[in-house]
DNA sequence: GCTTGCGCTTTCCGCTGCGTCAACTTCTAC
DNA sequence: GTAGAAGTTGACGCAGCGGAAAGCGCAAGC
């Protein structure tokens, strides 16, 4: 028993495009082909497209779809992992509503006096920063053990890397200025969530714990090296991030 | 004073390709273009920049930032429409979660005495069905205004719609089925959540209180026509749709 | 004067999962 | 014999860029 294209499409609810589709990536081929160049099926490829359609609609890609019928890798391994990528996208997500909803407020009640901050965005925020002897051999002094670990990690990334990171930085600090800029306090959710960025990219090099994070935070106001970046940007960036790193310690690394 | 696009990519925190693709979609046009044929910017510019930035933290579309910037719509009209977007998301995201949940458990104690139903997927079912004269005379004999409603949607729909509309129904009989396959009580959020999608497709033709959802899920399972087409797919389906049905006319419809 | 190198340019392919033509061939029915 | 349904293979399009290729302009060092 087989059946064409459209049969299967109707059966299955999906398009004959779709099965097409499914055909050109591999993964699903037709049982045969006629000699008239068309696609037949029968009920083992009714089965396996069953066992697609289903892992489709948890969000699955094709891609892992395939390897996963093809018995290439664990099925149980594949949903815990995919799980975890859904509950990553569900809090960024319901940040972002929070987020939206101030936003909204803030439109909305436009009219109060702003205590309006100037943020700036100098071109040069780490010209000669990490290769900077000074701080390197300060680093080395005091923290030997970190100055060993972040020496490691730094050596790992390409150019690339480093540029991309620096981007990252940047535009983080950024963001983080407007908040500061909004009047936003540091316990809310939105800058605690630039916090876990933030405490993400550090853990690139060096993994902090509270004390040592809000140490960190410290520092960026202490040493004017540090400070000048931030206050470059906005002033009172420096403890504004400070501030924020204590809160995010106190509340999620202790 | 006027900057390169990268000094512009590196105050900003973007790349120098994402500016250019900015010009490209005419989101961001730079000041002025050198003879040379670079790109300049100046400080309106980088003001635009920063606006743009702040929206797209937020996941709006590049051509939504453009309308809002170009003041064509109203921003918190905008943002209005976006959270709700944002929050049908999180819900979708939620009831996968949960699915996933459940499909881990089920293949991790996969062992126990299974009460296999047997899915089939006929390939004609909605052969002759819409058209039947005797259905048609019966609903409006029994629910005029019903079929006065549906029948002036069912004639704003192209046979384009129809089909994808068929499609859908079918995809969601199989779905449906799958979880009656797996023993899911008709009480679990994923199967509600197909009840709110089937829901909504009843709705295009007609908008049923409770009672009234309550009443077509009898007729599945009553009317030999109705139920003919479930129970060609699975054993017990309509019955199965009925109960689900129930359920979501109660606790959502009252 | 020539090379090297950086920074910039444009152009095009790639990703995801198909929808949607378009142009053609083949099967089926009257 | 011819119409119409159903099949085929391309190819473009969608969002938002990343990345590679190929070339130009300009400055420094030989």
């Amino acid at each position: 028993m087989a059946w064409s294209i459209a049969e299967v499409a109707r059966m299955s609810g999906v398009t004959s495009r779709t099965l097409r589709h499914y055909d050109e990536i591999g993964l699903l081929p037709p049982a045969w082909i006629g000699g008239n160049g068309h696609r037949y099926y029968e009920e083992a490829q009714l089965l396996r497209l069953q066992q697609i359609l289903l892992m489709r609609e948890l969000d699955l890609g094709l891609r892992e779809i395939r390897a996963v019928l093809d018995s290439q890798v664990d099925r149980v391994a594949v949903l815990r992992e995919h799980r975890q990528r859904l509950l990553a996208e569900q809090r960024r997500l319901e940040t972002l509503v929070r987020t939206i909803g101030r936003t909204i407020a803030e439109l909305e009640e436009d009219k109060d006096g702003q205590h309006m901050v100037k943020i700036n965005r100098p071109e040069n925020l780490f010209e000669g920063f990490e290769q900077s002897p000074e701080i390197d051999a300060e680093v080395r002094e005091r923290w030997p053990e970190h100055w060993e670990q972040s020496r490691q990690a730094a050596a790992a990334m390409t150019a690339e890397d480093m540029e991309r990171w620096q981007r990252a930085v940047t535009a983080q600090m950024i963001r983080l200025a407007e908040f500061m800029a909004a009047g936003t306090p540091v316990t809310d959710a939105a800058v605690q969530a630039e916090m876990e960025v933030h405490h993400q990219s550090v853990c690139r090099f060096w993994t902090p714990n509270a004390a040592a994070y809000k140490g960190l935070g410290q520092t960026y106001v202490d040493d004017p090296r540090f400070r000048e970046n931030y206050d470059k940007i906005a002033e009172g960036l420096a403890v504004y991030q400070r501030d924020a790193m204590a809160v995010y310690a106190d509340t999620r690394l202790s």
